[in-house]
DNA sequence: CCAAAAGTGTTTCATTTACACCCATGT
DNA sequence: ACATGGGTGTAAATGAAACACTTTTGG
């Protein structure tokens, strides 16, 4: 039980425009699945380049080991901002990943937390030789394969994200705090990966109590000005049926 | 983090009556004479009584340590086995816990599991001095407060066994090969603490396509015999939407 | 005025819920 | 025969999807 080591990495996802000027991308002539717009949202991962064998250079989650005396949760925040600066405004456990021979050099758990990150917060990621946003649903196209089962990873935050962004109120952490209901319907569809009807969307929206609107509108834009919405935070009490620990600040 | 230690504690539910703690009653393995205990089936999971500090004397998840070359959810059925004489017939990771001060005497994190067992093996457990079935929903009442953060724990895997009971399909591994959509639906009801329709879960039950009839029929009953149906595994592929690894045998 | 997107209303369809009713068996 | 739970039918209620339509800005 001694000869194991616990790491923590962190699947941080947040919208960025496709062709994004930090993002490094060639793949954007009209594939074969091309039917967005040029400068549709989609969501974008940061990856850090791997230094050291094992999986030298190759792109890999952010991550690091857990100090013995701090929480997993801030073991997660802490390795994220070492490697990228970033600050998540969401960030949940997603799976403990411990297969023996995941590292070829020994045995290594790694407990996986999923983040959220606004757009405005994942500009200020320093993009460089070793740090880079990469397209998450092309990331064998863009980076090739990822150190570790980290491409297995990810795959995994990404269903969840998608099961989970239909009935828990989640989009709202990678906008702004004001945002127009088109925009968070876009976000929605950069999750699902299909259009949805913005007037039914809107309806579910506003019922749900997940978002209230404010007194601000949007204005600027060649058409009627979008009244701009606030995300809403669940009730302090368990009558949402989450975990009842989710409603205290953190644990783990 | 060296200075650290990685176990595994497990949450395994069974559906038992009620009425008597320790003694298992459970209904025959295969035979269609299964008689209805007079009071109602509840879920119980095994706890281990502590022998040594921390805790000593209190009760306790089974688990252990894991040890360096076995998969996280081998060391879940290993120390199962070797504490309860469990086999179950469900296994999936809850949650890994690793607050620093869970244990007074050193960092430990704990990848929990949740086990489902059928009630014919858990009549296997050999009940004694140091292992002991509870209903899941009175542990302080009957045992005390448990060891650590294990109270927090059950009600943690409760929360997520019943959200979700409701989607898919796992209540079937709390009952034997065969079984009526009558005891199907008891588990639901003791899963979700209350009364359901029987017409209507009998539809969905079979909509769901979880469930498949046989030709076999409960007789003895005072009553109209009941068909016996069999659970239908999920296909092999990505289809159902689950986790993508979920389809292969184990992962982590 | 026109284009474009915000925002509202309504119709249609599918799913869930409630409950009446028949079926088959042991006593 | 009758009590009991198994099993079927059906209509109301709820909710999701589709889409026509009105509103408000910039050009």
């Amino acid at each position: 039980m001694a000869d194991l080591e616990l790491a923590v990495s962190t699947v941080i996802l947040a919208l960025l425009p496709g062709s994004c000027p930090t993002a490094v991308n060639a793949a954007s002539p009209a594939g074969p699945t091309g039917e967005r717009p040029a400068d549709a949202l989609r969501l974008h991962l940061p990856l850090v380049r791997r230094t050291r064998e094992p999986f030298a250079e190759r792109w890999a989650l952010p991550g690091g080991w857990v100090t013995p005396d701090e929480r997993l949760s801030s073991a997660a925040r802490r390795t994220l901002e070492e490697t990228t600066g970033l600050r998540p405004s969401y960030l949940e456990q997603l799976y403990t990943f411990g297969a023996p021979r995941r590292s070829p050099t020994g045995r290594v758990v790694s407990v996986v937390y999923t983040a959220l990150v606004r757009a405005p917060e994942a500009a200020d990621v320093e993009v460089g030789e070793n740090v880079r946003w990469a397209p998450a649903d092309a990331l064998a196209e863009t980076v090739g394969d990822l150190a570790f089962d980290h491409a297995e990873i990810v795959d995994y935050a990404l269903w969840r994200l998608r099961t989970k962004v239909s009935y828990a109120a989640i989009a709202q952490h990678l906008l702004g705090e004001l945002f127009t209901l088109a925009e968070l319907r876009h976000v929605h569809e950069a999750v699902l990966g299909k259009p949805l009807d913005p007037a039914n969307f809107r309806r579910t929206a506003v019922a749900s109590g997940s978002v209230e609107a404010t007194e601000h509108v949007q204005t600027g834009a060649a058409h009627r000005p979008a009244r701009l919405y606030r995300a809403v935070l669940p009730p302090g009490g368990a009558a949402g049926g989450y975990p009842p620990w989710q409603s205290r600040p953190e644990l783990g």
